[in-house]
DNA sequence: TAAGTTGATGACAGTGACTGACATCGACTC
DNA sequence: GAGTCGATGTCAGTCACTGTCATCAACTTA
């Protein structure tokens, strides 16, 4: 056995969930965080850029999932669509730890500094997938908005899946149908 | 004369605004901010929530100006083309002070808690123009969805304005009809 | 196998954002 | 003239976050 007890960082992953679930995000501080991981604040510092970042771990991960599938989607589909199509693999791939999703979801709901912290990855997610829309020959200011688009579909979805039990992927196409209907126009 | 010199309130907004040009955000404290105002940290926290929301003092007037356009805005018009008159309404009056939006969008451009802020703030407005279309009898996820989909077309139009000279109102009725190009499905 | 290196952690002091409690004092009221 | 009020000042305290140096098991290399 090592001199430390393994995987750190996924320690102070779940006692800060959990500490943050308790007694919601303000009243929780580091040190008690790091404690209930059996490390000190120091090692929380080392591992997560601030106190807010520890919930948002996997947010890369989905955005190279994001990417990757939305790259290997085939040209002829409408850059919306390819986006909502990259959307429904990402939304499969949150469906699958329904129960976390739900309770950071719950955490990050009570906090507003939780919810900015969101709202800056989603758009990162948006400027990424612009990116790789500009990439496939997608000129501005398109490639931006059905990015940004996509992004708002995927919100509303994500939210409606929090509150029913129905099928994330499902939501995520349900909405972007709603959208195309609210945005055909004259 | 009164006791103290008027106007506490917007000599820390100028305040504020130029040190974070001069030396950026993190780089400026409260209380250099306040010192320069003629004033001390802790009256700095009795007029602005943090170190951020200095920047954001006038959010809540151009959301009321957003959410009293649209509410005077005919029930005839869809839903999309409602919001996008109210924005380009709010749009007008940004304009009318183009060098302090330039201004403060340089400051919050090269710093991400202030992004963080500004996309909380921009949250904010959509969940006022969801409420107002909810009001007027729109039914959810349409009036989220159009009102998220007014927002990201803001955010495009606005990032194109700061850059060029064009006619803000203009390029927001620009982006929405690439919005709607964009989302014209099969 | 002994010596050196590395990498994750701990210890500790320091800065700055933000808060609570209380004091001050000109203006305004009666 | 006494009392009240509202904006500000003063001061002590908490906590997020950082820089620096020490520690020590594992790994490397001669």
């Amino acid at each position: 056995m090592g001199r430390w007890e393994p995987d750190a960082r996924g320690r102070l992953e779940q006692a800060a969930l959990a500490l943050y679930g308790e007694r919601g995000f303000e009243q929780t501080t580091v040190a008690e965080i790091a404690a209930r991981a059996g490390l000190t604040e120091r090692t929380f510092f080392r591992h997560f850029a601030d106190k807010r970042e520890v919930l948002f771990a996997g947010a890369g991960s989905l955005q190279d999932l994001l990417v990757s599938t939305l790259d290997s989607t085939p040209d002829s589909a409408a850059p919306i669509d390819a986006i909502a199509a990259a959307l429904a693999a990402a939304g499969a791939r949150l469906q699958e730890r329904r129960e976390y999703a739900r309770q950071r979801q719950t955490v990050i709901a009570a906090n507003a500094e939780l919810q900015e912290r969101e709202l800056i990855k989603l758009a990162s997610l948006s400027a990424a997938l612009a990116d790789t829309l500009r990439r496939r020959g997608v000129t501005d200011p398109a490639a931006s908005l059905a990015a940004e688009a996509g992004i708002a579909v995927f919100r509303i979805a994500f939210e409606l899946w929090i509150n029913d039990q129905r099928d994330l992927p499902q939501l995520i196409r349900e909405s972007l149908d709603e959208l195309k209907a609210v945005t055909a126009g004259e």
